[in-house]
RNA sequence: GGUCCCAUCGUCUAGUGGCCCAGGACGCCAGGUUCUCAUCCUGGUAACAGGGGUUCGACUCCCCUUGGGACCGCCA
């Protein structure tokens, strides 16, 4: 029987989850789910620095709130140290591995002079000669020191799923530190007694870690263990082609989900940055993510982020969304603006919501557009009443021909039947009619249609904000 | 600078030697519906980086050039 499928998503809580983590942790998501295999999340907090418990908080709740599932873990490096020590003393003691007590100035000296002569800068290996009595000598007379890994210097070269035969020369890397000391191992030696432990069968990640893989091949030879496959993902671009980070902007998922950025559309935009299934298909659940997914269908260039098609997408998936359920989903951004919405009733809450299910890119734009229904003054330049090029005079009569026509409809009350009645009066005019009550009535240049806004908002008070209209002309 | 990776419309991409004077989507532009906005519909704009090979035939295969990116930490 074939091994099953494991991946990981394991990134480093030391900032919040941006759409790049996001992206390699939905790939790795695809495939494990693909194969019927499973996704394991591993935090790797070993610097203890720069990780902080509010960042590891801010990306499970970001993977639950986005449908990312994960089904062992969150496992975290802080908690694994033991695990690691007896892997870093095995190659100390087989001699694959070596206390080195060189200072970081002496190091510093070093590199600067190498590259000045035009190499590439390695450690000397200045320690390597250090016999195991000398190096415990030193140790205990506290001297501070870091391990490094000795390096063999071979040739390199691995199976990428997604661009072939990669080919290093690891004897430009030197012997490289794997640990602070021997309580305190670093990222690269971490990640090969996780992966092999947490029997990892496909390392799933972006390509700046393309340069990593073979040392940690070299480390894996050392242990004993079995090499994972390895698929190195494009990277997420900005505008400036560059990879994605702060200088682009805040590129958090936190950030998208506030703004109201539906998890479907986030899920299915990052999905098409960087791979896609062939056909001509743009709009995908994830359950076909999952069905379609294939590592070889990768692209192996970068990908730019285009916020342009992320809000097409968003847009889309909420004019498919049932309008109750979005209606309540809209609830929590109309309440942080100050809307007091204890005291509508939830009908006319959600007529105002599908008003605005087709104007939307993102919930969050709600409580802008649809402000004016919940204002008792609204402000606006008394000029934008005016159609074309209409006096004051005739803006006020037309307002007092739609006002006319308001107070003249008897049952019902309805887009419809207001619809109807107005246009009847406009005749051929239907802007000089129709503009002047949709501005009185909304305060906005631009807003839906003035039947639906007076449905809404109820005979008296449409009527109230054409008076408050006309004074406004003729004051 | 060294090492590695990459290269089709502005962007995401289809294309695996003839179906391609290159298809779709977003964007943009124009038109239709319309009081405005949005939705929706129709149409348009726009690309195989360059040069050599291989081949009867290259977007597709090979090489070079150019361009872009990533990495070069006692970060991950």
């Amino acid at each position: 029987m074939k091994t099953s499928v494991r991946t990981r998503f394991a990134p480093s809580p030391t900032g919040p989850l941006h759409m790049g983590n996001l992206r390699t942790a939905l790939f790795n998501y695809l495939f494990a789910h693909h194969h019927k295999g499973k996704l394991i999340v591993r935090v790797e907090d070993t610097d203890k620095e720069r990780s902080e418990k509010r960042w590891e908080e801010d990306m499970l709740s970001n993977l639950t709130w986005l449908g990312l599932t994960w089904d062992e873990g969150p496992y975290r490096q802080s908690e694994r140290t033991k695990i690691y020590k007896a892997s870093l003393e095995k190659l100390l003691n087989e001699g694959k591995a070596y206390w080195c007590f060189c200072s970081s100035e002496q190091l510093a000296q070093e590199r600067e002079e190498q590259e000045k002569r035009g190499e590439a800068p390695r450690y000397a290996g200045t320690c390597r000669s250090l016999s195991k009595k000398e190096a415990q000598e030193k140790l205990k007379n506290g001297v501070p020191g870091v391990i490094r890994f000795l390096n063999p210097g071979r040739k390199i070269s691995f199976e990428d799923l997604v661009r072939g035969t990669i080919e290093f020369d690891t004897s430009l890397s030197g012997d490289f530190v794997i640990a602070k000391d021997s309580e305190n191992p670093l990222y690269n030696f971490t990640v090969v007694v996780d992966d092999h432990d947490m029997k990892i069968t496909h390392v799933i990640r972006g390509e700046d870690h393309i340069p990593n893989t073979p040392r940690q091949i070299l480390m894996q030879e050392a242990l004993g263990f079995e090499s994972p496959q390895y698929a190195h993902l494009p990277l997420l671009l900005g505008e400036d082609r560059t990879k994605l980070s702060k200088r682009q902007g805040d590129m958090s998922v936190t950030r998208f989900r506030q703004e109201g950025y539906l998890p479907e559309s986030i899920l299915n935009f990052l999905a098409l940055l960087g791979w896609n299934p062939g056909g001509e298909q743009e709009v995908f659940s994830l359950k076909e993510l999952v069905e379609k997914f294939s590592l070889d269908r990768v692209q192996k260039g970068g990908a730019v982020f285009d916020a342009k098609r992320l809000e097409w997408l968003s847009g889309h998936y909420i004019r498919e969304t049932p309008l109750e359920e979005l209606t309540k989903l809209a609830l929590p951004y109309l309440e942080k603006s100050g809307v007091p919405i204890e005291s509508l009733d939830s009908k006319k809450l959600q007529s105002i919501v599908q008003l605005f299910q087709e104007r939307l890119k993102a919930l969050g734009e709600l409580p802008e557009l649809a402000g004016f229904f919940f204002k008792t003054e609204l402000e606006y330049e008394t000029d934008l009443l005016k159609w074309k090029d209409m006096s004051s005079q005739k803006a006020s009569e037309s307002l007092e021909r739609a006002s006319n026509v308001l107070n003249g409809i008897v049952e019902p009350w309805s887009p419809e039947s207001l619809e109807k009645a107005l246009l009847e009066t406009a005749g051929e005019d239907k802007g000089g009619l129709l503009w002047p009550l949709r501005v009185a009535l909304s305060g906005r240049k631009a807003s839906p249609p003035p039947f639906d806004i007076a449905s809404i908002l109820g005979k008296n008070e449409a009527i109230r904000r054409i008076r408050h209209a006309q004074h406004l002309l003729t004051s």
